[in-house]
DNA sequence: CGCGACAGCTGAAACGTTACAGAAAAGACG
DNA sequence: CGTCTTTTCTGTAACGTTTCAGCTGTCGCG
């Protein structure tokens, strides 16, 4: 009963990889049966199916993921699209880990795209839609009119991103409610005594500028204390710069009292310019940052800190790209994060 | 003289991404004379050559990676294996940063293969090697007698690890030169006047950790000073155990007064511990620190550190890989980097 | 003039997968 | 008993690339 066309059921090569060609050998099916009884189609009976998975399983076979991707144009593969500039806060890291947990479960490889900050944002998400590399894609950094955004939109390609645009009905995002915490800042600032506020904003064309700004803003007026202008910085400058701006701001005759400060790395310099500048933290002023890894709790302890988890930030965003090629609405694939309470870095520890 | 034949000649349709096929329709020529002349094979003529290469520019041709890879089997594909567990000091990200600077001008995409520090670190070696999902892999965190080492040049698959192993002669390494590290440190506490050290080591599993334990041991001995045990101990603990750790090792009798640290986030926690214990770093105590981000110059203004450049490793480590793929000698593509100078954190900046 | 060498090109086949159209067997129904 | 339907399975083609073997025409050389 054997076939004796040698063309098509031959046995395979002993040391190379399973293909659907030796499970059909193996089972006595073809390949398209093997092929369908693998993906639990229903023009298949149970009992084959059972088979073919059995055999599958013995022999470890992991289907091909270039065959895949030339028939069905799927790759499988998130693109984390990072700005390589340097990352004081090891969000990148978290992040990446985030993405990980989601995706553990998947079919899904992660690849990053990097790009620099100083070349065209829009290179490598171009890159990606134009090559097909990606079934979807990660942003950050966002920006209110985000041209990648409005390409990707345009484009029909899914993606998520981490901080929203002008235009987040339209796609999935995920973000930490700076608005939030910038207010929570502004109270435990004003609950401490300050009065005379001021924000280390992030960088202005990021979307997250105006949200904290509205939460610092609308907080200090609602509260009734002082907002101190401090324009021309932002967390992304360099640390020294920081440093050297942060001095001079707290040696002016109006300098602020208590300080708000967008991410971890930046409070580092920011600090010690408060220091530079003769003042001692604690008594001549207080600092509300944000933190993403934990040092920033041993710095000093007068610090107050509030907690940011990109660790969630990566599950997040990866669990909404992942619903966008899913094709579920994207309402759903929208979510933010509430900052972590504003506590004391003072030893609350025993031990 | 058109040829009547329909089923190869065809004009591609207009809205999809060329292929070979469609400039090999729009010089007339056939598509393995295209793909050959792409890659500048000798038996194609010169004008044919440029004609195939403008046509290609034009359109802006883009090699199909997962017909290649079917094809070939190669994927330009670099895995990165990654410890997902907490990454205090940043290098994950910058060390991605490196890499994708060594690649960026190659066909090579950088993938992210996480695991857990607590399941089996072969999980994902195993994973690439079977499936063939990448060229090459860049491994971190290496044991002397690093199981996945041996099991990667087993199966004489290419690979490149950040720190060395055992058998280091025989596999591409990039590492930092912990033991000169370690050296220098206690040269400057010495030089300083402290005479009683101890080293808060990394993980006891790592190579590195005999390296810097050898560094610190020699130097020690060759400059007279006593070496204080510290066991039971790692960068890699909790912070708030180093910190406890800390604190109740200052607080022996037989304390010490100078430590030296092999990360700057430890070091964050060592310092917080020397305090809680009530000692002043730079008076009672001195503290030499690795750094790999740039926070640590801004924690206190007494410690001493020395840089490690993650980028660096990264760029370096990329190398090895892609050097290894291209069957490059082995000696060739190991190095070591020599530790940042160890200077005080105490501010030398003008402005 | 004949022959071989060579430059320059070509189509067919294959990599592993899935989609499509269809076939064989078995039961339902008149 | 014949026909129709359903269930279960099958072969072929195609995705885009490279490899293989081979073809055509030109030229050098005896």
């Amino acid at each position: 009963m054997d076939s004796l066309d040698p063309s098509s059921d031959s046995a395979p090569a002993e040391g190379t990889r399973p293909t659907l060609k030796t499970i059909a050998f193996m089972t006595g099916l073809g390949v398209t049966t093997v092929s369908r009884a693998l993906k639990d189609a229903p023009e298949i009976g149970e009992e084959t199916k059972r088979r073919v998975r059995l055999v599958a399983k013995q022999i470890g076979y992991r289907p091909n993921r270039a065959g895949v991707r030339l028939r069905t144009g799927k790759t499988n593969v998130i693109s984390l699209v990072l700005d390589t500039e340097e990352d004081l806060t090891g969000f990148v890291s978290d992040m990446i880990y985030g993405i990980s947990e989601t995706i553990a479960e998947t079919p899904y490889h992660l690849i990053v795209t990097p790009y620099s900050r100083r070349n065209d944002p829009m290179d490598p998400v171009r890159y990606v839609v134009e090559t097909g590399s990606a079934d979807g894609i990660i942003l950050s950094r966002t920006e209110p009119n985000d041209p990648r955004v409005a390409y990707l939109l345009e484009h029909h390609f899914p993606f998520a991103t981490h901080g929203r645009t002008a235009i987040g009905e339209d796609h999935p995002f995920h973000d930490f409610d700076n608005r939030a915490f910038s207010a929570a800042a502004v109270r435990k600032l004003v609950e401490l005594g300050r009065r005379r506020l001021a924000l280390l904003p992030p960088p202005p064309d990021l979307t997250y500028h105006q949200h904290m700004r509205d939460g610092f803003s609308d907080a200090v007026q609602e509260l009734g204390a002082t907002e101190v202008a401090w324009s021309g910085i932002s967390i992304d400058d360099p640390i020294d710069v920081i440093r050297a701006k942060t001095a001079r701001l707290m040696r002016r005759a109006d300098r602020p009292d208590g300080l708000v400060a967008a991410s971890g790395g930046a409070t580092f310099a920011l600090v010690a310019g408060i220091e530079e500048a003769g003042l001692t933290l604690g008594s001549d002023v207080d600092v509300v940052s944000k933190q993403s890894s934990k040092l920033l709790r041993w710095y000093r302890p007068e610090l107050w800190i509030s907690q940011e988890d990109f660790r969630l930030a990566g599950r997040e965003v990866a669990r909404a790209v992942l619903g966008r090629i899913e094709g579920r609405p994207v309402a759903a694939l929208q979510s933010l994060a509430a900052p972590g309470e504003v506590v004391s870095c003072r030893m609350p520890s025993t031990t």
